[in-house]
DNA sequence: ATGTTTTGTGGACAGCGTACACAATACGGC
DNA sequence: GCCGTATTGTGTACGCTGTCCACAAAACAT
């Protein structure tokens, strides 16, 4: 309603929508909010949005873009959340701000997953592949995207001298994996079985899982004892093995 | 082919399949292999089986059902690739046995979500929900399901003292998290950008996390500072925020 | 006012999951 | 061996989906 008409008002024909674009995506994240990626129809969207459901192609070239464009979306809102987050962390010395910094990054990501399942794994569960920083239209108010804030709080941590420079890269795998795992665990049903409460409980302790896990500047346990052949071959099983592990 | 006929091998009639309901189950395997659970179609599964699609029903309630008998053939799988890198480990003292125990089961898990991302993403990245050890036929040689594996190493490590057992409760999931989380990573695309050896390194750096952040008894960081206020409000977006945040 | 570009409509198609009635086969009791 | 019955696969059909095509209405440029 009250859809801004381009040049004059002429309000019996409603034959142009206006802003028909945006009211598919909207649409879009609503469905997405309650019922997730796979709940994005595109016909159900344009039926939302009171028009054919070819009108959606003159915005979208598929279902697929459209998919896209909430996902975008759905990656804008985690990023606000873990805003949200960032701007409650109170003032202190660098290292308390570093520290509460990712902290309050995880915090956000999993709050936001809790609260919004649907928005969450539209983001993040995607068949196709998941482009981190690419899309401007998933970026935050600060103009970040997740992963960016990620990068920062823990850019943040080494000026502090929290993480030493060396453990740097690739620390927002680390700290992305310990949380996104969780909240992953969390929506498929792993953890369904725990109150809130207890959820909290072990997500703190994934979260001080990740805070020790870069503070260590190497490993304590020697791989001495590491079984020589394990090192070769390390991960590539390859053949022969696909072949056969189908259940009986 | 060479189906075990029932009673008599009346070769020529070929109305009755045999059995059609492990042929659908292979045919949805294979399916998913390649192509994740969304690509597990039943009409495909009953044309690969060489059947009409109704004759699914006769074994299937739906195609959920087919699907998620195809899961648990893919948690099977995961348990079987667990217990092969167990199998792997060397004899010695307990606690290397118990250490290295944790490490395989990682480095399992991360084996396969690498070499069958379709299986890996059909066992566990469900809309659905996942029960973790409901089905039977979800387990591996050993009969124990991916999750009773892990649950099975983190014992070994309190019975070698290296885990405190007030620590033992909810820990399974804090490594569960954080490889699971990996896994998702490699999948869904940030860390395609890094070649196979990198990725080794950083799964090898999140398995040695979760060591780190298990050994633990307690955080060193206190937690005084944190924001009051948040408790309260917790996650509420609600209105107005999806109206506005779709890209313009 | 007129021609061009944009945007929504109408109709159609194949593929999907699934429901119902029916036919072919296997099995159990005699 | 025969026959009723339960099992299992077939045929037809419906509504839903994403997508293609030709066409019409509105907006814009001239």
């Amino acid at each position: 309603m009250a859809r801004p008409v381009t040049t004059k008002a002429r309000a019996r024909a409603t034959y142009r929508h206006g802003d028909l674009r945006r009211a598919l995506l909207e649409a879009g994240i609503a469905l997405a909010r309650d019922g997730g990626p796979e709940a994005v129809v595109l016909r159900e969207a344009t039926r939302r949005a009171g028009v054919v459901p070819n009108a959606a192609y003159r915005h979208f070239a598929s279902r697929q873009d459209l998919l896209n464009a909430v996902r975008a979306a759905a990656l804008a809102a985690v990023a606000r959340a873990m805003e949200a987050e960032l701007a409650a962390v109170p003032e202190g010395t660098p290292e308390e701000v570093a520290r509460f910094s990712l902290r309050a990054i995880g915090l956000g990501y999993l709050r936001f997953a809790e609260e919004e399942p649907g928005l969450f794994r539209t983001a993040f569960a995607v068949p196709g592949g998941l482009e981190v920083g690419a899309d401007p239209s998933s970026r935050g108010e600060s103009g970040l995207g997740p992963f960016q804030l990620l990068g920062d709080a823990l850019d943040k941590m080494v000026a502090a001298g929290l993480l030493p420079p060396e453990r740097r890269p690739g620390a927002e795998f680390l700290a992305w994996s310990a949380v996104h795992g969780f909240a992953m665990l969390v929506l498929e049903g792993p953890l369904h079985g725990f109150g809130p409460a207890e959820r909290r409980e072990i997500g703190a302790r994934v979260i001080e899982m990740v805070e020790k896990g870069l503070e260590v500047p190497r490993p304590a346990v020697s791989r001495k004892a590491s079984p020589a052949k394990r090192g070769e071959r390390a991960l590539d099983l390859g053949q022969g093995e696909a072949a056969s592990q189908s259940e009986a």
